[in-house]
DNA sequence: CGCTAGGTTGAGGTACGTCAAGCTAAGTGG
DNA sequence: CCACTTAGCTTGACGTACCTCAACCTAGCG
């Protein structure tokens, strides 16, 4: 198996077993690696899209910009996550993709993907699966966005950021890199960024977390986990026949 | 072909066109009518579903609770609506479906629904289709919560419902039913109860619409459609083969 | 050594929340 | 037909979470 792919297997075989069939049937495929710097689009707005991607490597986010000039990220994608599967179903994207950091992007083209659907309809569920878990962590980011305040949508964040960098190995220890500035967070979690700042030092003065750099370290998970009123049934963590 | 399979029927073929088959997949398919009056739990957070469905009459809405005690209805559902098609992937619900007003569900047995996936591919696309434009709609809600202000979310709201309902033929002449009081409201908004009637207060002082008992009254699109930065592209309105 | 991007801090303004009161219309019982 | 109740809408006063602007600080980096 190459490298690039583990991350995908990773989060699929996290929510249930995939077959050896399976397992070929991706591997076998004519997967695509593009590089893309960080604050460059990955997919754009508008794009009729014939390909559909997955993170090798890197952040990315789905981001819409305001007539204001403002913009709002609307999720944020890390290793191993099909950033715009649904781009099979909508021909044109409603959204952008961006790289948050300097990105490996895996491309698959379009046919090959309705060749799995209808040759491995367990594994195109799977895959369907993460479309729909993408879907609860939008609801889980609208109520955090409606009804939270800004320590406790930092917290929730960090939270689920840690949840899904474990499953694709990249986070151990309550820590994990992520190496972005406080500009995007803000535009993440809609605040401004001098509001970012000091919700980031609330959590800080709480010793709930320690961010350095691009290291983030969750001093205290069932602290930040409480203040974020995180709770991970959302992400289907459960291993099951799907 | 019977009443309440209209909506779905008007829905699906706006999008694409339905061959004589799929219709007669839809309209022979084992359909079961259940009322739900406003206010009450369609399904609940947790909950083990094996069967899915549309909505035939009403509104409903995906809610998720806070520790707070708080709410926030993370989407709000219209006629011919299919608001847990995702249950069909997720085993157990992320969050809580309710009716908003009096409504009828038409459910269908996942078996059923899994033979049209394998049976009839194209139309079992287009209901997925249908799945991803939700995700599409959550989206822009979230760019409206994190960067908008009152006036304009409310803006927003009011347009895309328009264009939603249009489609179901229950409205016209840019006026529609919308039977919910402003404490619905503003848990959809994420604002306050007495902020969302003040957003509300200036539209009508702006004479952007009108709004009693449960009628709304679109007086000026353009002018709405401005304020709210809507811009319909993300709902996949155009009609092509998918 | 100076430049720059990013982080931090303070001061003052605004959009929103909370609380509390009053209003209106529909429904209920006598 | 009229009290009485009640749910929903509206208004005002006041507090707070967040925004904006502007300055300063820090750590790379050429």
């Amino acid at each position: 198996v190459p490298d690039h792919l583990e991350p995908l297997l990773a989060t699929l075989e996290r929510r249930d077993d995939l077959s050896a069939t399976e397992r070929d049937a991706l591997v076998s495929s004519p997967w695509l690696l593009r590089r893309f710097s960080a604050e460059s689009e990955i997919i754009s707005f508008g794009q009729l899209v014939e390909e559909s991607c997955f993170i090798a490597e890197g952040f990315a986010a789905r981001t819409v910009h305001l007539m204001s000039g403002a913009r709002q990220f609307t999720s944020v994608h890390v290793l191993g996550d099909f950033v715009d599967l649904h781009g099979l179903l909508l021909r044109r994207m409603d959204h952008d993709v961006v790289a948050l950091t300097d990105c490996r992007m895996a491309f698959l083209h379009h046919s090959r993907l309705k060749d799995i659907s209808t040759d491995h309809p367990h594994l195109w569920r799977l895959l369907s699966t993460t479309v729909a878990i993408d879907g609860a962590i939008q609801r889980q980011w609208i109520a955090a966005l409606g009804r939270r305040q800004a320590p406790s949508r930092l917290a929730h964040l960090l939270c689920e950021l840690f949840v899904r960098l474990e499953i694709v190995g990249v986070a151990r220890d309550y820590s994990y890199q992520l190496p972005i500035t406080q500009h995007v967070l803000a535009d993440v979690l809609g605040l401004s960024v001098v509001h970012t700042n000091r919700a980031l030092q609330e959590l800080r003065a709480r010793e709930l977390v320690s961010w350095k750099g691009s290291r983030v370290c969750i001093l205290d998970w069932s602290g930040l986990a409480r203040l974020g009123e995180f709770s991970p049934e959302y992400l289907n963590l459960v291993h099951e026949p799907r």
